[in-house]
DNA sequence: ACGCTACTGATACGCCGTACCAGAGCCTGG
DNA sequence: CCAGGCTCTGGTACGGCGTATCAGTAGCGT
């Protein structure tokens, strides 16, 4: 039987239990999430199957994947938390904390749009993964070497973060539906246009990533207003 | 052939297509979205199927539903729309601009809360239904009332709103995972904590949502401390 | 009375996650 | 050097899913 099944307790997050150790291990579980990503960034969250990163990996029978992880929800988690190290970046060089700030929301901003499919995943999955905690972490510290202290410093870590992961779903919200009637954006625009009484020409300006109009630019003026907005010690 | 699905163009979404019409129907289009949306806040979005809905139904074959839906697709955001009737309430009598701001907020995040698969299906589901657009609406009106204009009102509308999304989204990720975990949540504290290094008291306390220190307090200091920032024609 | 349409109920297809099992190869203790 | 017990492979199987298909039926407009 496979053994990662085979914990009493399986608290519902990979997080939460052993990495079973291996010797012979021919399939690691890095590969096994790198197939995953990849199959992911391709196809998108519906495309991805056990079986299906199984053929990726040149091995026919699923049988091998669950030695290494216990579930698809495993496999998940783990593809998850892999890409946040993309938001990973560093800031001591950004300016003052609301610059360092900027970027920091930015670069989690843009590894979710790389990948609609880990948005999708972000109300499933608490944020257990040493990505994600070594994110907030660093949310915390910039806020925390500005001046901000226990229940502000909570406010105001949880209006940046939370007004990051939102944006960051609505906005894989509309590539995902555009992506599910398997239409180029542009058609699709023109299509949903018509039935919604918009101009095509202004909803593609709106959700075109490029556009001056677009979900980055209205990104990152909203943050700079909350940043703007933020001051430590404001409330009593 | 189910009359729904002979649409040429399904464009991703049941807001982009005409609803069928019909006499005959025993089976209305609200009757199966609200057995959906009975069936996802006692079974979860993993518990729902094309088949379960049938039963609780009383029809036995889920030909029944495809005749007032397209697809599992379709149902879902229905659902979600539906459900987000309920964070329309009205505002004109709670105080300032802000206050308005903050009951409407907080309307929406409780709406999510009772209803966590609809978080979950917020980065999948492009926000086209009637509520939702409603909602987003309710809030541009009170920002405009308040002075903001053109882009700085896009701009608080932004923060505004995905901040309620992602203090959502949040909230959801750790209820789903202690739901996927069968434990109750007490026990689910004690034996995440164990693993994590973090007194169990400690994190029920964060997590339930009586407590003092619990999601529901965070939610209510974000946005406060997001509102208070806000100024109309702040930035130049 | 007829035929069309909207509908029912059943069945079927091809996928899915994952359990199971027989065997293979290797590691270790005697 | 061998025996036993690991870890791992490949195959198969189970039950459930979304949804297409199809033979029948009931009621309505003419």
């Amino acid at each position: 039987m496979a053994r990662e099944a085979d914990a009493k307790t399986i608290l519902g997050s990979v997080w939460l239990r052993a990495e079973p150790e291996s010797t012979k291990a021919p399939l690691t579980r890095q590969d096994i999430v790198d197939a995953a990503i990849q199959l992911l960034d391709k196809e998108g969250l519906d495309g991805l199957s056990m079986r299906r990163v199984a053929v990726e990996l040149g091995t026919a029978a699923t049988s091998a994947l669950y030695w290494r992880v216990a579930n698809k929800n495993d496999l998940l988690e783990l593809a998850v938390d892999e890409i946040l190290a993309e938001a990973l970046v560093p800031t001591e060089d950004a300016g003052d904390w609301r610059d360092q700030l900027g970027v920091l929301g930015l670069a989690a901003y843009e590894v979710f749009a790389r990948h609609p499919w880990a948005t999708q995943l972000l109300a499933s999955h608490a944020g257990l993964g040493p990505n994600y905690q070594s994110f907030t972490e660093q949310l915390v510290e910039i806020l925390a070497g500005a001046g901000f202290k226990g229940v502000h410093l909570d406010a105001a870590v949880s209006a940046v973060f939370h007004y990051v992961i939102g944006a960051a779903v609505t906005d894989a919200a509309w590539h995902t539906t555009i992506q599910r009637s398997g239409l180029a954006d542009q058609q699709w625009a023109e299509a949903a246009g018509d039935h919604l009484g918009i101009a095509p020409a202004t909803l593609s300006a709106y959700l075109s990533a490029d556009a001056p109009t677009g979900p980055a630019t209205r990104f990152s003026t909203g943050l700079r207003v909350i940043l703007v907005g933020l001051r430590p010690r404001r409330l009593s």
